[in-house]
RNA sequence: GCGCCCGUAGCUCAACUGGAUAGAGCAUCAGCCUUCUAAGCUGAAUGUUGCAGGUUCGAGUCCUGCCGGGCGCGCCA
């Protein structure tokens, strides 16, 4: 809706060629805002202030001029000037009725924009390491990303999913011998198990499920002999690497392989069946192993070679960072030959260039921050353009319940997982409150708001709206009577309630919510509007009914319904929360 | 110490990339069900936007410096 106010101010300016220089980097679209006072109108421009410095004019005059060069438009009932400059649009009712006939023709793709070809979009997110089931900090990032990613298709983008496994490192083989100490546990073997080690019950049900074809039973003895001290007598890091060393010896590479490829599946597998209960689902799972596998980090290292971009200093191999604008330089291979971890994320995202996306959207936790600088700078050194790596990054989750703070760490808190969490409040509102606030903010979730079942909790409230407009359908085939759409469109004029002016704004909105979500990659903007459509619904509700005698009035008012009924399963949807016909 | 994120009503948060009188919900108070779901609605009150400067027609929003909170600064992943 709004394109038709922009286009007349474009219209306009063509028609003032004195201002085509001052107006050459603006964007009219830009420009044209919805009104925050109906007595201002629907719309309005700020253009004639905006061009004021640069057409070197007083922005009143600059706005008369305008308005004097606007076209009438059948849209428009009236244009005014007000305040410093601002020109404010008046439009037709008519305008408002179109759009609710856009909405009912355009069902679920109400919107939701034509599809484009580029730039194509690589969004990864989630990529929690597979050692342990997702706890709910991660279940923002797959909230958030998730949603995201429905927003820019719904703007129109090509979206890629992935999600990246850190299958590869040291941290595969605590993982192992994790598990294989569970293991012997099982058989009366009870070896001190390392601080370093993970400690979650999960590795004991592991242990319990893993099939031990393959694994060579072992003896105490050669298990405990020569072990060194662990913390905090000893060195916690010397202990771990010597359990290890006593996997890889006693089980053999292959034996000890299998224990660590099974324990990763396992994870693995209930990660993704964690996220598709939670409606968030990949196009790919890629491997960091696979990187090696394919050779595809000796490959990046080689480009970066052949550029310059690699020196040799202490035995080990650096990318000079700095060069980029990082803070220092990074070591790529170390002193003793192993690539190191930034070694692989280059790669990985050389990679996801080479395989053709043009934007690379990477969702991260807070933590990791510090990476952005150096992955930007390894793009860059391979020739390609930092601004082609987008980084959003997801601010901290805290709990509370009774208005307190909950402890979260595995150990001492028994809720930390997203599995639990979901449990706890159901997909709906996990999904909603993950994405209510900016993702640069810190989240409080609070369990007793989420879980109630009252006006207190937002998705509550705006599922219930969508419930309230199917159940006045079914009340509607109760008594017998049937809506005529094709009589409610012929009769919107009847419609001169406040509310209902108030919900055919709110409603021709929406295409622009979208697109301000997608762009600024801000679903909170979304769950608020959402949160104000359905205040909207529900005040028409309680002042008018619909069911009414008047056939024509009764057909209009619930041709209104049906398109607040059809936005809001639209929003909802792009939030991956539901819209139920009954609570 | 350096870097990134943040600071708005008692609480939880908005404010459409610089616009008009900074808005919602919760909590508090007063009302509304013989009528389509009261999981709802109506009304009342709440501010030195952390502090101090600066930029301009105009600043919660941009810049600088403080104060306060979070996160990060490995030849770990």
């Amino acid at each position: 809706m709004k394109h038709i106010v922009a286009q007349l101010v474009t219209d306009a300016l063509a028609e003032l060629p004195e201002l085509a220089d001052a107006a050459a980097d603006l964007s009219i679209e830009s420009t044209v805002e919805r009104t925050r006072d109906a007595s201002h109108g629907d719309f309005a421009t700020n253009i004639a202030m905006r061009l004021a410095k640069p057409a070197r004019k007083n922005p009143r005059e600059l706005a008369a001029s305008i308005v004097a060069a606007l076209a009438d438009d059948a849209d428009v009932d009236s244009v005014d000037i007000a305040g410093p400059g601002f020109i404010n649009f008046h439009l037709n009712l008519s305008a408002f009725h179109a759009e609710l006939e856009t909405i009912l023709l355009q069902g679920e793709n109400y919107g939701r924009q034509a599809s484009r070809d580029r730039p194509k979009i690589l969004l990864e997110f989630v990529s929690a390491n597979p050692t342990g089931p997702l706890h709910v900090g991660h279940g923002r990032g797959a909230s958030f990303g998730a949603t995201v990613g429905n927003l820019l298709e719904a703007v129109g983008y090509p979206v890629h999913r992935e999600y990246y496994v850190n299958d590869a490192g040291r941290q595969m083989d605590i993982l192992g011998v994790s598990v294989w100490l569970r293991m012997l546990e099982k058989d009366g073997i009870a070896v001190g198990f390392p601080q370093g080690g993970y400690r979650g019950g999960y590795i004991r049900d592991i242990a319990e499920t893993i099939n031990t074809d393959g694994v060579t039973s072992v003896s105490a003895e050669s298990v405990l002999s020569g072990l060194p001290a662990d913390a905090p007598e000893g060195d916690k890091e010397a202990y771990l690497e010597a359990l290890i060393g006593k996997a890889r010896t006693l089980l053999g590479e292959a034996g000890f392989d299998h224990v660590r490829q099974q324990s990763l599946e396992l994870i693995r597998d209930d990660i993704e069946d964690d996220l598709a209960e939670f409606g968030v689902t990949f196009d790919t799972w890629y491997s960091e192993q696979s990187l090696t596998k394919t050779n595809r980090i000796d490959d990046a290292l080689e480009v970066l070679r052949k550029r310059g971009m690699l020196y040799e200093k202490d035995g080990a191999s650096w990318f000079p960072a700095t060069d980029f604008g990082d803070e220092k330089d990074r070591v790529v291979i170390r002193a003793n030959g192993i690539k190191t971890y930034f070694a692989s994320d280059i790669a990985y995202h050389f990679d996801k260039r080479e395989r053709g996306f043009d934007h690379l959207i990477d969702i991260l936790g807070a933590d990791h921050h510090g990476y952005l600088a150096r992955v930007r700078a390894g793009l860059e050194a391979m020739g390609y353009k930092g601004d082609d790596l987008e980084v959003e990054l997801v601010q901290f989750v805290t709990l509370y319940r009774g208005g307190k703070k909950m402890q979260m760490s595995t150990r001492s808190g028994e809720f930390d997982t997203l599995r639990q969490l979901r449990a706890e409040v159901g997909n709906d509102a996990a999904r909603f409150y993950y994405v209510s606030r900016s993702n640069d903010q810190h989240l409080d979730f609070d369990l007793d708001v989420a879980k109630s079942q009252s006006s207190d909790n937002p998705v509550y409230y705006i599922q219930y709206a969508h419930a309230r407009i199917a159940s006045v359908f079914r009340q509607l085939a109760e008594k017998s009577l049937k809506w005529n759409d094709t009589e409610g469109r012929n009769h919107l004029a009847l419609l001169v309630e406040p509310q209902e002016k108030a919900l055919m704004t709110s409603l021709s909105r929406y295409p622009e919510l979208i697109e301000l979500s997608a762009n600024n990659r801000a679903p909170q903007h979304l769950v608020h509007y959402l949160r104000d459509l359905a205040n909207d619904f529900h005040t028409y509700y309680n002042a008018h009914a619909f069911i009414v005698d008047d056939t024509m009035l009764r057909d209009a008012r619930l041709y209104l319904i049906s398109a607040t009924r059809v936005v809001i399963a639209n929003g909802l949807g792009i939030l991956g929360v539901s819209a139920p016909e009954k609570m």
